[in-house]
DNA sequence: TTATTCCCTACCCAAATGGCTAGGTTGCCA
DNA sequence: TGGCAACCTAGCCATTTGGGTAGGGAATAA
């Protein structure tokens, strides 16, 4: 993994050295293929590769060295891989910026991703052509970026004292999906080999943490940040 | 416009007479385009309109009269809206094949979907280019295409003697739209200007509908349904 | 007309839930 | 060593819920 020596250009004008070499990874290959050509239609932007799972993003950053990564985290069952695939590469590579590209705006996931080195967040929906150009050019800049609506729920999640977004563990996750699936308490105690108290516990703590009054309050919560299949 | 004079140039089998005329209607831009640039890998195949709204895709079709139009049902905040837009198409526009294009797989979407004229519904989540293509070609040719996982689901839904997947009634959808915020039936009969027992008969009717015993699978069906937002 | 669908209401009772206090054990990091 | 986070358990009690039964009315389709 050699990091390459890249030359000191000037990226005010593009000479044609300063290609910007993207990675894409989305389980989806209308996304795929509909990123790649938005991208393309700008000379300096190039998709160098693309990843269709966790695993083969990994592989893709490590062989291309790209200089920006976008990733949708959902790319299987478990939302949270994504996340720490984030936290992996901007360890590994810090020259790789990452853009996250969600279709969903959750303010859970958008704060997590962003505190583990994520460098943009844009949401699918409603996304013109040209604010993804522009952001990936931002980002290539070094400037952060927050699409539409995302910049607003952050500082909204930090203008507040407490910080409501705490994550999930992971206890605490199996019983909102045992609830989603219609158990009772008891049913999720006997499933989990836990006392009906400790199911208890765990929802009084997420529901706190989502701020929901009621399971039924807390599962749509969940769903709607992704945190639950 | 002078009727260029086109030369009879063989184009594989098919002969320029035989594009495949499109209209393409998803809200978001990335999809669009994928879309396009897919399809338009392929000879015979035009994208002749885009649309991203449902009163776009109405204004598309009646200005082209497409040979397929290709939807994502949710253009917008009432899915339900996506379905009687199928209806409407393809009752004035019987020539006009309707592909359905969803995020989420959904029983109940799908069946009231090809019951109101759609010709197809694929998956975007593991779909790969040639099933798209393949499956607009089949399209075009007449068939009904069921993407994988789709044709099971229906043929479930249709196997089982009672019809599980009725719709849900607006009221159903009112309270189920309320218990995801967390109200309790009071709560909620004190908002709808109903009774607490109305409320209770809305959710029993409702849960009968989706399967659900409790009021926390209700919403998650709902909202895996695509049925709230 | 009759049937059907949707909507509304009331009553019952066992079970489940929410909200709380008050402990305990690990294991990890400073 | 102490603090902290995650996990586990117990008990209490008011409220909510699920799941029935048993009716109404209105509008619409057959």
């Amino acid at each position: 993994m050699g990091p390459d020596p890249r030359p000191e250009v000037s990226l005010g004008r593009r000479s044609p050295m300063a290609t910007t070499r993207i990675v894409v990874a989305d389980r989806n290959v209308i996304t795929r293929v509909g990123i790649r050509s938005i991208l393309e239609r700008n000379a300096g932007i190039a998709v160098v590769a693309e990843a269709t799972t966790y695993d083969a993003v990994i592989d893709a950053v490590d062989e291309h060295g790209p200089d920006i990564m976008i990733i949708d985290l959902d790319l299987g069952d478990d939302t949270t891989r994504g996340l720490t695939i984030c936290e992996e590469i901007a360890d590994r590579y810090p020259a790789t910026k990452i853009l996250v590209l969600a279709n969903t705006l959750s303010e859970l996931i958008v704060v997590e991703a962003l505190r583990r080195g994520a460098n943009g967040y844009l949401c699918k929906n409603d996304l013109k052509s040209d604010e993804l150009i522009n952001g990936v050019k931002a980002i290539q800049d070094g400037d952060t970026v927050l699409g539409r609506g995302v910049g607003s729920l952050v500082a909204k999640g930090l203008g507040s004292t407490r910080d409501k977004a705490e994550r999930l563990t992971d206890r605490e996750l199996d019983v909102i999906r045992a609830i989603s699936r219609g158990l009772s308490n008891k049913q999720i105690a006997h499933e989990m080999f836990i006392s009906e108290s400790t199911v208890k516990f765990h929802i009084q703590n997420a529901s706190k943490k989502l701020n929901s009054h009621r399971r039924a309050e807390l599962v749509h919560r969940a769903s709607a940040a992704g945190l639950i299949n």
